[in-house]
DNA sequence: TATTTCGTGCAACAAATGTTTCATGGCCGA
DNA sequence: TCGGCCATGAAACATTTGTTGCACGAAATA
């Protein structure tokens, strides 16, 4: 057995909460979702606000290893304590080798990546976003890790565009899809170096049919960048790790997607309402508990 | 009887400290000081701690306007709770029209994921890197919008061990996966708000399969974090816009890959350095022009 | 079916909580 | 110096806290 991260309580109640009674599960949930209150409110308070008997939390306390509820209490009050919160504003940290080599290197990328992101241009996002509003039809291309970054974009124009949304290869080879790109319609290409042959041919496709090109690129000089009307740029090697990072490609997508929405306006919102409920009717999702 | 205005509990403690008696001063101080056990701890631990008698305290409150130490406790525990992370369920906000109006929501939506980026733990990354090191196999799980964090997670880490990793449901029904889970192996589940019945039933039997489960979720108390090993959490809602944001995911994804991918040492290089040989001898990429 | 185990709510328990009262001691104005 | 006032600490107060023993009922076991 692989011995659990008990670095906070709440991890450990998680752990222990799946094997536990019901009446159990159910208080757990109620403390791990409400954690703050837990630290702060008296246990007959909670009990009452979860709709429980007080003696549940006590026996909970005892199920996952604490001799009452006020040590488990007191275990939740220290690791919310904000002295130990985020010291990551002073950069003080020691860059020993050894087991914190892999926190450095973690803590370092997130970081890296962070100031990344104000970098990216914001103004050809918007001049795109409004292509993709007028667009009749969108045409998405993205492969090997870039297929992420285009199966998002994919993902979220349909929520309020389900019709004119369309991921390029799904529905057949590729080849097929680029005979199908017409004047007023936009296709979205995602690369970055080393530049694979499929995405290059999308981009060439949708030019010469006089389509609107959006590239997503780490460069201007990216051939798929070529003849586009819009290129969209984000850092893709500025983090440190084996891979290049497609973070900046997800924001830049996210972006595009929530400014295109907000083009749409009122007919953008009822389309993305009625997805919504759609899936709610059908049960996609867990419903959440009063 | 009306009473000014209070802004906060503490602002009014300092404005009334100097015309109060020589050691209500001295407590008032050292609730000042350490707000925070003032909130947790017990009125008579706090006496010891200070070196005061339990009834200054009652005093201290009484002397600000409060009708007792409970009422400014609380006031102060009101003044310290978290700020809840708002539901997204479509509340587009209403934005100033204008030209400008679409590139200040890209740069906004920037600013805001960046500012989330450090805030990610970075230690539990790093543990469950090691969990998925250690992992004979690996299993990755995401469902909607998510889908994308899981592709991506497959494929860099498919770059260096691609016998070991598979998404769940590719090859079939998901049913068929969740059967296959053993002890030894790892799985990944990734969700948020709204979480789909289909991520927690693969949690469900991670767990119960005796797997190491890892869940990248945004919040400690979502259902596919119970039982987990590893929460890894990620702010889906910090960023404007009509969708949560998945940055904090892909983000997480990249580290984890990184990270095992480090853990791998020269055989995991030697792995992906076969890959990427075999990806260029297939013409995958465009080959760098001088 | 009979028996046992286990989960659960209720109620009583001792301990701890916040508050109040009271006695003490210092301070300032007659 | 006296007498009133107030700040202050200790102890007693009623209340609330977390805990535990007990009984009932459901589910598992024989």
């Amino acid at each position: 057995m692989a011995e659990p991260a008990k670095s906070s309580p709440l991890s450990e109640l998680r752990i222990a909460l799946p094997s536990l009674p019901m009446r159990l599960q159910e208080v757990g949930r109620f403390v791990a979702a409400n954690d703050y209150d837990a630290t702060t409110r008296s246990m007959r308070d909670l009990a009452a606000e979860a709709g429980a008997d007080p003696a549940a939390f006590t026996r909970l306390a005892k199920a996952i290893g604490y001799s009452g509820w006020d040590e488990l209490r007191a275990a939740l009050t220290e690791a919310r304590r904000p002295s130990q919160t985020s010291p990551f504003s002073g950069r003080a940290r020691s860059r020993r080798p050894g087991p914190n080599a892999d926190v450095a290197l973690v803590t370092d990328k997130l970081e890296a990546e962070a100031a990344g992101l104000p970098r990216i241009p914001a103004q050809p996002i918007a001049e795109a976003a409004r292509s993709l509003h007028e667009a009749k039809r969108i045409w998405i291309a993205g492969y090997r890790s870039c297929r992420s970054v285009a199966e998002l974009l994919n993902y979220e124009l349909r929520l309020f565009r389900p019709e004119q949304v369309q991921l390029v290869g799904v529905s057949g080879p590729d080849d097929l899809d680029l005979g199908a790109f017409r004047p007023g319609e936009a296709v979205i290409v995602i690369g970055f170096l080393p530049y694979t042959h499929a995405s290059v041919r999308v981009a060439q496709a949708a030019h010469h049919s006089g389509a609107t090109l959006i590239a997503i690129a780490d460069s201007l000089s990216a051939p798929m960048a070529e003849g586009a009307d819009h290129v969209l740029l984000f850092e893709a090697a500025s983090s440190p790790g084996f891979f290049p990072s497609l973070t900046g490609a997800i924001a830049i997508a996210q972006s595009l997607a929530a400014v295109t929405f907000s083009l749409g306006g009122a007919a953008a919102k009822k389309r993305l309402e009625t997805t919504e409920a759609r899936l709610t009717a059908a049960s996609i999702y867990v419903s959440e508990k009063g």
